[in-house]
DNA sequence: TTAGGTAGTCTCG
DNA sequence: CGAGACTACCTAA
C-alpha cells in the first residue's frame, strides 16, 4: 500500500516518546538509534497496514495544560469518528478557535490522532498546514480509518 | 456571505 | 506585565 507519509523523524527522551515529524520526501528517515525509536517504527507499519491497530507507548508530550487537555481528548475519539472542534470546545467547556490552536501545536501527529478532528464546513487543518501535503496525509489517514468524508 | 464572538498563545514594548 | 495580533472555528443574521 503506498502512503503518502514520507520519512517519519521519530524522538524521544527519558523513555517516552516526545515527537513524530513529517519530514519532506527527499528526507531519508530520522529515527532516533533508541530500542524505543524502534518499537514506534513497529507499531506505525502495523497501523499503516491495518488501522484498527492501536498504540501502546510512553508517550510524553510537552505543552501546557490547556493543550494536555485537548490532546487527550484527542485520545479519547473512537477510530472511524470524526469530531468537530466545536464538539471538542464543548466537551472542554473552551472556545472552536483555541481548540484547533491546540491541535496545530500537537507534537506527536498519528499517535495522538488530530486528524479525527474537522470544522463544522470544512477539513479544518493539518500538522499546521490548511491546504497542501499534510492535507493529503489527514485525509490519506481519514480513509484508511474507514471515513468517507464529508465533501 | 459576512460580522461578530470566542479562548489560548505569542510577540512586542 | 499589558496590549494587540494571530489562529487547523462557530453561530446568527
Amino acid at each position: 500500500m503506498a502512503t503518502p507519509i514520507g520519512p517519519l523523524g521519530v524522538a524521544t527522551d527519558g523513555g517516552a516518546v516526545t515527537g513524530i515529524d513529517f519530514l519532506p520526501p527527499a528526507v531519508g528517515p530520522k529515527v532516533a538509534d533508541t530500542p524505543l525509536a524502534g518499537r514506534v517504527v513497529k507499531e506505525l507499519e502495523h497501523y499503516f497496514l491495518d488501522a484498527s491497530h492501536g498504540f501502546s507507548l510512553p508517550l510524553h508530550a510537552a505543552g501546557t495544560e490547556f493543550q494536555q487537555s485537548v490532546w487527550g481528548l484527542l485520545r479519547e475519539i473512537p477510530l472511524g469518528q470524526v469530531w468537530t472542534y466545536g464538539d471538542m470546545a464543548r466537551k472542554l467547556g473552551s472556545s472552536p478557535r483555541a481548540v484547533g490552536n491546540a491541535c496545530r501545536h500537537n507534537p506527536l501527529p498519528v499517535i495522538v490522532p488530530c486528524h479525527r478532528v474537522v470544522s463544522a464546513q470544512g477539513l479544518g487543518g493539518y500538522a499546521g498546514e490548511t491546504a497542501g501535503r499534510n492535507m493529503e496525509i489527514k485525509c490519506w489517514l481519514l480513509a484508511h480509518e474507514g471515513v468517507d468524508l464529508p465533501l
